[in-house]
DNA sequence: AACACGGGGAC
DNA sequence: GTCCCAGTGTT
Protein backbone atom coordinates (compact mmCIF):
# COMPACT_ATOMS: atom_id res chain seq x y z
CA UNK A 1 0.00 0.00 0.00
CA UNK A 2 1.94 3.27 -0.99
CA UNK A 3 1.55 5.78 1.17
CA UNK A 4 -0.68 8.55 -0.99
CA UNK A 5 -3.87 7.00 -2.82
CA UNK A 6 -4.00 7.23 -6.29
CA UNK A 7 -6.90 9.96 -7.39
CA UNK A 8 -9.37 8.55 -9.50
CA UNK A 9 -9.81 11.59 -11.38
CA UNK A 10 -8.13 15.51 -11.26
CA UNK A 11 -9.29 18.03 -8.56
CA UNK A 12 -11.40 20.10 -11.57
CA UNK A 13 -13.37 17.69 -12.90
CA UNK A 14 -14.22 16.31 -9.42
CA UNK A 15 -15.58 19.92 -8.55
CA UNK A 16 -16.96 20.29 -11.82
CA UNK A 17 -19.39 16.80 -11.17
CA UNK A 18 -19.78 17.09 -8.02
CA UNK A 19 -21.43 20.70 -8.02
CA UNK A 20 -22.82 20.33 -11.13
CA UNK A 21 -24.87 17.50 -9.48
CA UNK A 22 -25.03 19.78 -6.05
CA UNK A 23 -26.64 22.54 -7.77
CA UNK A 24 -29.47 20.36 -9.41
CA UNK A 25 -29.73 17.86 -6.91
CA UNK A 26 -28.16 19.15 -3.85
CA UNK A 27 -29.61 20.18 -0.25
CA UNK A 28 -30.12 24.43 -0.76
CA UNK A 29 -32.74 25.34 1.58
CA UNK A 30 -31.33 24.06 4.90
CA UNK A 31 -32.17 26.36 8.13
CA UNK A 32 -28.37 26.87 8.62
CA UNK A 33 -28.00 28.07 4.94
CA UNK A 34 -29.55 30.90 5.52
CA UNK A 35 -27.87 33.35 7.42
CA UNK A 36 -24.80 31.22 7.48
CA UNK A 37 -22.98 32.71 10.63
CA UNK A 38 -19.97 31.27 12.31
CA UNK A 39 -22.29 30.17 15.37
CA UNK A 40 -25.28 28.80 13.17
CA UNK A 41 -23.31 26.85 11.53
CA UNK A 42 -21.21 25.60 14.52
CA UNK A 43 -24.76 24.71 16.42
CA UNK A 44 -25.50 22.63 13.34
CA UNK A 45 -22.30 20.77 12.44
CA UNK A 46 -22.61 19.70 16.27
CA UNK A 47 -26.19 18.92 16.16
CA UNK A 48 -25.47 17.04 12.88
CA UNK A 49 -23.13 14.43 14.51
CA UNK A 50 -24.18 11.16 14.72
CA UNK A 51 -27.99 12.58 14.10
CA UNK A 52 -29.71 12.76 10.35
CA UNK A 53 -30.65 16.18 9.22
CA UNK A 54 -34.37 15.49 9.29
CA UNK A 55 -34.29 14.75 13.47
CA UNK A 56 -31.86 18.23 13.72
CA UNK A 57 -34.07 20.57 11.79
CA UNK A 58 -36.73 21.18 14.72
CA UNK A 59 -33.70 21.39 17.20
CA UNK A 60 -31.87 23.50 15.43
CA UNK A 61 -34.96 26.02 15.16
CA UNK A 62 -35.68 25.99 19.14
CA UNK A 63 -31.80 26.19 19.99
CA UNK A 64 -31.44 29.53 17.64
CA UNK A 65 -34.86 31.09 19.11
CA UNK A 66 -33.97 30.56 22.79
CA UNK A 67 -29.86 30.99 22.00
CA UNK A 68 -29.24 33.68 18.92
CA UNK A 69 -25.91 33.83 19.34
CA UNK A 70 -22.56 32.74 21.39
CA UNK A 71 -23.78 35.13 23.83
CA UNK A 72 -26.82 34.10 24.67
CA UNK A 73 -25.72 30.74 24.96
CA UNK A 74 -22.90 31.36 27.13
CA UNK A 75 -24.95 33.25 29.67
CA UNK A 76 -26.89 30.51 30.06
CA UNK A 77 -27.51 27.45 32.51
CA UNK A 78 -26.28 24.20 31.52
CA UNK A 79 -29.30 23.07 32.37
CA UNK A 80 -31.43 24.99 30.02
CA UNK A 81 -28.72 23.74 26.89
CA UNK A 82 -29.55 20.53 28.03
CA UNK A 83 -33.38 20.61 27.96
CA UNK A 84 -33.28 22.01 24.59
CA UNK A 85 -31.06 18.83 23.40
CA UNK A 86 -33.28 16.45 25.24
CA UNK A 87 -34.10 13.83 22.91
CA UNK A 88 -31.28 14.48 20.24
CA UNK A 89 -28.95 12.17 22.61
CA UNK A 90 -25.17 12.33 22.84
CA UNK A 91 -25.77 15.02 25.30
CA UNK A 92 -21.78 15.58 25.79
CA UNK A 93 -22.24 17.54 22.37
CA UNK A 94 -24.38 19.66 24.21
CA UNK A 95 -22.05 20.29 27.50
CA UNK A 96 -19.46 20.79 25.14
CA UNK A 97 -21.48 23.71 23.14
CA UNK A 98 -22.01 25.08 26.19
CA UNK A 99 -18.37 25.20 27.45
CA UNK A 100 -16.98 26.08 24.07
CA UNK A 101 -19.30 29.18 23.82
CA UNK A 102 -17.79 30.34 27.76
CA UNK A 103 -14.54 29.92 26.12
CA UNK A 104 -15.38 32.35 22.56
CA UNK A 105 -16.56 34.80 25.39
CA UNK A 106 -13.88 34.58 27.55
CA UNK A 107 -10.84 34.18 25.28
CA UNK A 108 -12.00 35.20 21.40
CA UNK A 109 -14.07 38.20 22.00
CA UNK A 110 -17.06 36.23 21.82
CA UNK A 111 -16.20 35.62 17.82
CA UNK A 112 -15.80 32.38 16.87
CA UNK A 113 -11.62 31.50 15.55
CA UNK A 114 -11.19 31.63 12.32
CA UNK A 115 -8.18 29.02 12.16
CA UNK A 116 -9.40 25.41 11.71
CA UNK A 117 -6.70 24.67 14.33
CA UNK A 118 -8.39 27.18 16.86
CA UNK A 119 -11.33 25.91 16.05
CA UNK A 120 -10.44 22.14 16.70
CA UNK A 121 -8.97 23.56 19.54
CA UNK A 122 -12.28 24.04 21.54
CA UNK A 123 -14.81 21.21 23.29
CA UNK A 124 -16.87 19.43 20.68
CA UNK A 125 -15.21 20.50 17.47
CA UNK A 126 -12.29 17.91 15.89
CA UNK A 127 -10.74 18.43 12.65
CA UNK A 128 -13.66 17.49 10.19
CA UNK A 129 -16.14 19.93 12.45
CA UNK A 130 -13.86 22.42 12.25
CA UNK A 131 -13.06 22.25 8.74
CA UNK A 132 -16.92 22.33 7.75
CA UNK A 133 -17.53 25.32 10.18
CA UNK A 134 -14.60 27.61 8.07
CA UNK A 135 -15.94 26.01 4.73
CA UNK A 136 -19.32 26.89 5.50
CA UNK A 137 -19.66 30.05 7.53
CA UNK A 138 -16.89 31.96 6.38
CA UNK A 139 -15.91 29.99 2.20
CA UNK A 140 -12.35 29.62 3.31
CA UNK A 141 -10.84 26.81 1.59
CA UNK A 142 -11.22 23.89 4.67
CA UNK A 143 -11.18 20.35 4.22
CA UNK A 144 -13.81 18.03 5.50
CA UNK A 145 -14.18 14.07 6.12
CA UNK A 146 -17.16 13.29 7.58
CA UNK A 147 -18.48 10.03 8.03
CA UNK A 148 -20.56 10.56 4.81
CA UNK A 149 -17.16 11.55 3.08
CA UNK A 150 -15.47 8.80 4.22
CA UNK A 151 -17.95 6.65 2.57
CA UNK A 152 -17.49 8.07 -0.67
CA UNK A 153 -14.33 8.00 -0.96
CA UNK A 154 -13.38 4.70 0.36
CA UNK A 155 -16.16 3.63 -2.34
CA UNK A 156 -14.72 5.88 -5.35
CA UNK A 157 -11.24 4.64 -5.01
CA UNK A 158 -11.72 0.81 -3.53
CA UNK A 159 -10.16 2.02 0.06
CA UNK A 160 -9.30 -1.06 2.10
CA UNK A 161 -9.32 -0.88 5.55
CA UNK A 162 -11.89 0.07 8.18
CA UNK A 163 -11.62 3.95 8.27
CA UNK A 164 -11.26 4.33 11.73
CA UNK A 165 -7.72 2.93 11.36
CA UNK A 166 -5.61 5.99 11.27
CA UNK A 167 -3.49 4.92 8.87
CA UNK A 168 -6.45 4.46 6.49
CA UNK A 169 -7.89 7.55 7.43
CA UNK A 170 -4.53 9.40 6.89
CA UNK A 171 -5.37 8.18 3.29
CA UNK A 172 -8.81 10.04 3.41
CA UNK A 173 -7.89 12.95 4.53
CA UNK A 174 -4.94 12.78 1.45
CA UNK A 175 -7.76 12.68 -0.99
CA UNK A 176 -10.35 14.49 0.51
CA UNK A 177 -7.29 17.42 0.60
CA UNK A 178 -6.71 16.47 -2.69
CA UNK A 179 -10.42 17.32 -4.17
CA UNK A 180 -11.38 20.36 -2.46
CA UNK A 181 -11.60 23.31 -4.20
CA UNK A 182 -10.43 26.29 -3.75
CA UNK A 183 -14.06 28.67 -5.00
CA UNK A 184 -17.45 27.30 -3.84
CA UNK A 185 -16.64 26.19 -0.24
CA UNK A 186 -19.67 26.37 1.25
CA UNK A 187 -21.35 24.58 -1.94
CA UNK A 188 -18.44 22.52 -2.37
CA UNK A 189 -18.73 20.88 1.78
CA UNK A 190 -22.72 20.43 1.64
CA UNK A 191 -22.39 18.99 -1.59
CA UNK A 192 -20.08 16.22 0.01
CA UNK A 193 -22.27 15.33 2.85
CA UNK A 194 -24.92 15.16 0.45
CA UNK A 195 -23.72 13.21 -1.85
CA UNK A 196 -22.91 10.75 1.01
CA UNK A 197 -26.05 11.03 2.52
CA UNK A 198 -28.71 11.02 -0.25
CA UNK A 199 -26.93 8.67 -3.03
CA UNK A 200 -23.87 7.21 -1.73
CA UNK A 201 -25.47 5.57 1.53
CA UNK A 202 -24.53 2.66 2.97
CA UNK A 203 -27.17 0.16 2.81
CA UNK A 204 -28.13 1.05 -0.85
CA UNK A 205 -26.25 3.53 -3.20
CA UNK A 206 -28.58 5.00 -6.34
CA UNK A 207 -25.30 4.24 -8.14
CA UNK A 208 -27.59 4.93 -11.40
CA UNK A 209 -27.50 8.78 -10.66
CA UNK A 210 -24.28 9.47 -9.29
CA UNK A 211 -22.25 11.47 -11.03
CA UNK A 212 -18.86 9.50 -10.41
CA UNK A 213 -20.21 5.95 -11.40
CA UNK A 214 -17.85 5.62 -14.49
CA UNK A 215 -15.11 6.31 -12.75
CA UNK A 216 -15.97 4.55 -9.09
CA UNK A 217 -13.36 1.65 -8.53
CA UNK A 218 -16.22 -0.28 -5.87
CA UNK A 219 -19.14 0.14 -8.39
CA UNK A 220 -16.57 -1.44 -11.06
CA UNK A 221 -16.18 -4.12 -9.64
CA UNK A 222 -19.94 -4.28 -8.82
CA UNK A 223 -18.91 -4.22 -4.63
CA UNK A 224 -20.19 -0.96 -3.43
CA UNK A 225 -21.16 -2.34 -0.34
CA UNK A 226 -17.83 -4.03 0.84
CA UNK A 227 -16.96 -0.42 1.30
CA UNK A 228 -15.84 1.14 3.40
CA UNK A 229 -14.94 -1.81 5.67
CA UNK A 230 -16.29 -2.18 8.85
CA UNK A 231 -14.52 -2.34 12.06
CA UNK A 232 -12.99 -5.68 12.85
CA UNK A 233 -14.37 -7.56 16.00
CA UNK A 234 -11.95 -7.66 18.58
CA UNK A 235 -10.86 -11.24 19.58
CA UNK A 236 -13.03 -12.54 22.12
CA UNK A 237 -11.63 -13.30 25.62
CA UNK A 238 -11.51 -17.02 25.96
CA UNK A 239 -12.22 -18.87 29.17
CA UNK A 240 -11.39 -22.73 29.84
CA UNK A 241 -13.77 -25.07 31.81
CA UNK A 242 -13.57 -28.63 32.60
CA UNK A 243 -16.69 -30.77 32.37
CA UNK A 244 -16.84 -33.94 34.19
CA UNK A 245 -18.71 -36.71 31.44
CA UNK A 246 -19.21 -39.23 34.46
CA UNK A 247 -20.75 -42.29 33.68
CA UNK A 248 -22.50 -45.67 35.78
CA UNK A 249 -22.58 -48.90 34.92
CA UNK A 250 -25.66 -48.34 32.57
CA UNK A 251 -24.16 -45.58 30.22
CA UNK A 252 -26.03 -43.41 32.05
CA UNK A 253 -24.33 -39.39 32.77
CA UNK A 254 -24.82 -37.01 35.61
CA UNK A 255 -26.30 -33.60 34.89
CA UNK A 256 -27.20 -30.70 37.10
CA UNK A 257 -29.17 -27.70 36.71
CA UNK A 258 -27.44 -24.77 36.66
CA UNK A 259 -28.75 -21.44 38.84
CA UNK A 260 -31.97 -20.00 37.62
CA UNK A 261 -30.17 -16.62 36.18
CA UNK A 262 -27.01 -16.06 34.40
CA UNK A 263 -25.24 -18.42 31.42
CA UNK A 264 -27.47 -20.99 30.53
CA UNK A 265 -29.81 -20.22 33.17
CA UNK A 266 -31.96 -23.37 34.11
CA UNK A 267 -30.95 -25.71 31.56
CA UNK A 268 -29.02 -29.09 32.34
CA UNK A 269 -25.31 -29.24 32.05
CA UNK A 270 -22.67 -31.25 32.98
CA UNK A 271 -20.60 -30.26 36.48
CA UNK A 272 -18.08 -27.53 35.31
CA UNK A 273 -14.77 -26.74 37.49
CA UNK A 274 -12.30 -24.33 36.66
CA UNK A 275 -9.74 -26.33 36.00
CA UNK A 276 -8.35 -30.21 36.22
CA UNK A 277 -7.57 -30.34 40.52
CA UNK A 278 -11.04 -28.91 41.10
CA UNK A 279 -12.46 -31.35 39.30
CA UNK A 280 -10.75 -33.96 40.59
CA UNK A 281 -11.22 -33.01 44.53
CA UNK A 282 -14.93 -33.01 43.67
CA UNK A 283 -14.76 -36.82 42.77
CA UNK A 284 -12.28 -37.85 45.44
CA UNK A 285 -15.16 -35.76 48.21
CA UNK A 286 -18.77 -36.94 46.56
CA UNK A 287 -17.93 -40.41 44.05
CA UNK A 288 -14.59 -41.79 45.74
CA UNK A 289 -12.95 -44.45 43.84
CA UNK A 290 -14.16 -43.11 40.40
CA UNK A 291 -11.79 -44.12 37.24
CA UNK A 292 -10.60 -41.22 35.92
CA UNK A 293 -10.01 -41.41 31.83
CA UNK A 294 -7.66 -39.12 29.94
CA UNK A 295 -9.28 -36.07 28.58
CA UNK A 296 -10.68 -35.80 25.54
CA UNK A 297 -9.74 -33.09 23.27
CA UNK A 298 -10.91 -29.36 24.01
CA UNK A 299 -13.68 -28.05 21.81
CA UNK A 300 -14.35 -24.66 21.58
CA UNK A 301 -18.01 -23.11 22.30
CA UNK A 302 -18.42 -18.98 20.77
CA UNK A 303 -20.64 -16.74 22.85
CA UNK A 304 -21.27 -13.44 21.61
CA UNK A 305 -19.02 -11.86 24.69
CA UNK A 306 -16.30 -14.67 24.78
CA UNK A 307 -15.15 -18.45 24.26
CA UNK A 308 -15.63 -21.29 26.42
CA UNK A 309 -13.04 -23.57 25.87
CA UNK A 310 -14.13 -26.95 26.83
CA UNK A 311 -12.43 -29.87 27.68
CA UNK A 312 -14.62 -33.20 28.51
CA UNK A 313 -13.40 -35.13 31.35
CA UNK A 314 -14.95 -38.92 31.00
CA UNK A 315 -14.93 -40.84 34.05
CA UNK A 316 -16.69 -44.05 35.00
CA UNK A 317 -18.24 -43.55 38.56
CA UNK A 318 -17.26 -46.36 41.54
CA UNK A 319 -20.40 -45.36 44.48
CA UNK A 320 -21.95 -41.85 44.58
CA UNK A 321 -22.14 -40.64 48.39
CA UNK A 322 -25.14 -38.20 47.60
CA UNK A 323 -26.29 -36.92 44.08
CA UNK A 324 -27.78 -33.90 46.09
CA UNK A 325 -30.08 -31.63 44.46
CA UNK A 326 -30.46 -30.17 41.27
CA UNK A 327 -28.78 -33.33 39.83
CA UNK A 328 -29.84 -36.50 37.29
CA UNK A 329 -28.66 -38.97 35.68
CA UNK A 330 -29.53 -39.26 31.79
CA UNK A 331 -29.47 -41.96 29.43
CA UNK A 332 -28.18 -40.47 25.89
CA UNK A 333 -29.23 -43.38 24.33
CA UNK A 334 -33.17 -42.17 25.38
CA UNK A 335 -32.96 -38.65 25.94
CA UNK A 336 -35.50 -37.39 27.93
CA UNK A 337 -37.13 -34.19 27.26
CA UNK A 338 -34.42 -31.43 29.38
CA UNK A 339 -33.29 -28.24 28.47
CA UNK A 340 -29.85 -28.86 27.74
CA UNK A 341 -26.84 -26.39 27.28
CA UNK A 342 -26.13 -26.56 22.97
CA UNK A 343 -22.64 -27.66 23.41
CA UNK A 344 -23.75 -30.42 26.04
CA UNK A 345 -26.59 -31.28 24.03
CA UNK A 346 -23.65 -32.05 21.47
CA UNK A 347 -21.11 -34.25 23.39
CA UNK A 348 -24.05 -36.44 24.47
CA UNK A 349 -25.80 -37.26 21.12
CA UNK A 350 -22.36 -38.12 20.29
CA UNK A 351 -21.45 -40.71 23.14
CA UNK A 352 -21.30 -44.14 22.33
CA UNK A 353 -23.00 -46.43 24.90
CA UNK A 354 -20.92 -48.26 27.46
CA UNK A 355 -17.48 -46.22 26.50
CA UNK A 356 -15.31 -44.00 27.60
CA UNK A 357 -13.62 -43.65 24.60
CA UNK A 358 -13.40 -40.22 22.39
CA UNK A 359 -15.58 -40.23 19.93
CA UNK A 360 -14.00 -40.54 16.16
CA UNK A 361 -14.68 -37.43 14.76
CA UNK A 362 -12.95 -34.28 15.09
CA UNK A 363 -14.46 -31.43 17.57
CA UNK A 364 -14.82 -28.25 15.81
CA UNK A 365 -15.91 -24.82 17.63
CA UNK A 366 -19.30 -23.88 17.53
CA UNK A 367 -21.15 -21.01 16.95
CA UNK A 368 -23.88 -19.68 18.98
CA UNK A 369 -25.63 -16.80 21.00
CA UNK A 370 -25.36 -16.46 24.37
CA UNK A 371 -29.16 -16.48 26.17
C1' DA B 1 -29.48 -7.46 17.52
C1' DA B 2 -25.57 -5.44 15.47
C1' DC B 3 -23.68 -1.61 13.61
C1' DA B 4 -22.67 3.39 12.31
C1' DC B 5 -21.58 7.78 13.82
C1' DG B 6 -17.31 12.41 15.63
C1' DG B 7 -15.00 13.52 19.32
C1' DG B 8 -12.96 12.94 23.87
C1' DG B 9 -10.56 10.60 27.28
C1' DA B 10 -8.16 6.70 29.66
C1' DC B 11 -4.18 4.11 29.21
C1' DG C 1 -0.67 5.18 19.34
C1' DT C 2 -5.15 1.79 20.99
C1' DC C 3 -9.42 1.01 23.01
C1' DC C 4 -13.81 2.38 24.68
C1' DC C 5 -17.80 5.23 25.23
C1' DA C 6 -22.27 7.70 24.46
C1' DG C 7 -27.75 7.43 22.54
C1' DT C 8 -30.34 7.12 18.63
C1' DG C 9 -31.48 5.52 14.09
C1' DT C 10 -30.82 2.13 10.49
C1' DT C 11 -30.27 -2.33 8.63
Amino acid sequence: MSDTPTPVLPPEAFQRRLLDWFDTHGRHDLPWQRDRTPYRVWVSEIMLQQTQVTTVIPYFERFMARFPDVAALAGAEQDEVLHLWTGLGYYARGRNLHKAARVIVDEHGGELPEAVEALAALPGIGRSTAGAIVAQSRGRRAVILDGNVKRSLTRLHAEPGWPGRPAVERRLWALAEHYTPHERLADYTQAMMDLGATLCRRGTPECGRCPFADVCLAHARGEERRFPESKPRKALPTRATQMLLLRDAEGRVLLEQRPSSGLWGGLWSLPQFDDAPALEAWLDAHAPGSELAPAWAPFTHVFSHFRLEITPRPARIARLDSIGESRRWYDPARPDALGLAAPVKRLLASLAPFTLEAPPSPRESVSEESP
